[in-house]
DNA sequence: CATGAATGAGGATTCATTCAT
DNA sequence: CATGAATGAATCCTCATTCAT
């Protein structure tokens, strides 16, 4: 290896540094609190080193962001498939992204409830076509049409299904997320009666 | 008209010239960026005076936020109740709430999107029992009850499909406002598709 | 009365109605948290209209302060002299009078400590000859000379020490109002030793 | 001297000017007037500049107030004992810190007539037991000590005895420096007929 | 490569005071 | 006589960013 690389490689690794220290701030006191001073005590480094790896804080967000939806990229994927029982699969793919988001709300809040363009423009979700890209969204594209192809479920364009199950499942989330108070119980229930309808929404 | 009416009547007027300020700046430019100062230079007075008219920079906020939320109390309110149909007028109010949300689309993050606390305890909607304090949410029991009752839905509980309801069209629409560049066209057909899974997951 | 004794009248009460308020304010919260607007709010006026009576807000300290200070000038005058034993009632007068300011002491702070000038010109004592004007020094003075000419106390400026009295103990009474947590016992056993030092420094 | 020394060094001093300069603002002007801003502009840099030197502005005056009591301290201290004559020790120590006060009269008004309990927590003096905490009590309790073994003062709690001389001195002090226009004489002779009854106020 | 001092702008509030009504 | 709206300056403090070293 030689010296550029190694420079290379140690320039990594303090980007990384960076990029993690931002999420822990983000994940634990969100995106109002997270600041380049926070990030720089927090490694053990001056406030202005940070803009030799980050042309400014919008950068280093937006990079968070990104992290942060390869995360739940593959919480969607990771679901082995039942390929007689698709919707047991697309409902556990759901579940588990649900679980994983409630798990780091403030990370949720950071990626995909933010305005911030640079994140959007990663994030989104709706275009048509775009099962072409995301693998997440393809995910669901191929369960949907697996229960399509068994005749479990109605004729319907895939993509659009995959894309709704997706915003509504997002919708239930964000809520569950931005609201307070609410038992574990009533959680528990509304998540499973979520998934009566769109599933019962799909079948024939 | 005496004076002092007339006096309260101005008082009226600053006090809705300074909302609509910050209603201004929460729809441009998003709540981070909502300051006492900016609101202050937009109506042309001087930092101070807000505070005849408000408390503090939160009450401003809720202020908005339950203009807001009325707004989407009658767009859920006002569609006529189809006794026959009752999944035609769910769709028809739904659908009424997502248009008048997409032309303001920041006022909706302002309040359905914030963590604010104050703005949540306004416009929480997933406690048990909700749908006796919420209007919108009890509206849409009502025609979940009609539904069931007429035996065209699926024997459930009320209120948690409501809720449900409102979840998932929730998240389409934040989806819809957070993503640019999605086509109007696009914007139908996942509208369309998300009512057809939804009613069809109501429907026997 | 005529009309204008009447106005005179009225305007004394009002006048009277803000120095009492401030007086509650300053005695309550100190002098840091006395605000016109808390004046004017307590006296249920608006806060204007408290220019018609004071030229400004260092005139309503200075007014309360004289206040306080008659106050003060009386618990030392009213003890009975004890003609056979003046130092009983020397301590009994300065006795009374440290209760009377642990009672109020944010009074005692405005008045004995605070630094406006308007204040310190009426509740000077160190002056030579002060005891023709003050009659809580002239009091001291009147039971000092007793107790010299009963050839109890050594012969000794009579007035000079009037005014040690009073700063010994006004020295130990604002440290008793300053510092926070001494016990009930500490207090009585400082003050009971206060008085042994100082009446044995005046007896033979 | 190394690099890190040299700015370590520049650190101190930068710091060091902020003190003087709130020394300076409290000294002519008082608690009440001290400000980061105008502590900013006596030093001529930006306010925000502060803060990387003191947490916020009670360190500062808390900083400036230590500086304050160590003078205090010193004053009390550095006073050769004769043993044969304590009492001689005693006046000639508080002599001392009066003088030294007078010298300082605004800062001594900060460290002991202000209410900060940061600062009070530093130099309160009144607590049982305080002999064993601060120097200078116990250099008085000692004194005390010495004359009660000699024969020459009364039998008596000697931590109270010291606690009396002091507070009585305290007073007397803070009045000679709120109190205007006293002419030096005036001054002296008040000084001296304080020891006066004092010390014999502790004799047999 | 890294520091950390420094800035300047901005954040929310509070206040004494003025003045048209 | 009294109001109360309005100001302007002040309060403490925080921040992203820059730059000499």
């Amino acid at each position: 290896m030689g010296i550029a690389e190694r420079k290379q490689l140690e320039k990594e690794i303090i980007r990384k540094k960076i990029l993690d220290a931002a999420s822990e701030i983000l994940i634990k006191e969100g995106y109002e609190n997270l600041s380049i001073r926070k990030i720089a005590t927090k490694i053990e480094y001056s406030p202005g080193i940070i803009y030799h790896y980050f042309e400014n804080k919008a950068e280093i967000v937006t990079s968070v962001a990104e992290e942060g939806y390869e995360k739940i990229l593959k919480s969607l994927g990771q679901v082995p498939v039942d390929v007689e029982n698709p919707e047991k699969s697309i409902e556990k793919g759901l579940r588990n992204y649900i679980e994983l988001m409630l798990e780091a709300p403030q990370q949720f809040r950071a990626v995909l409830m933010s305005d911030i363009e640079a994140i959007q423009e990663k994030v989104n979700v709706l275009k048509e076509g775009i099962s072409k890209e995301r693998k997440s969204i393809q995910g669901l594209c191929n369960l949907v049409t697996l229960g399509v192809e068994k005749g479990k479920f109605r004729e319907m364009d895939v993509e659009l299904t995959a894309q709704i199950l997706w915003t509504s499942t997002h919708g239930l989330l964000s809520r569950l997320i931005l609201e307070k108070n609410i038992s574990e119980q009533q959680k528990q229930r509304l998540i499973n009666h979520h998934f009566q309808i769109l599933i019962n929404g799909l079948i024939k």
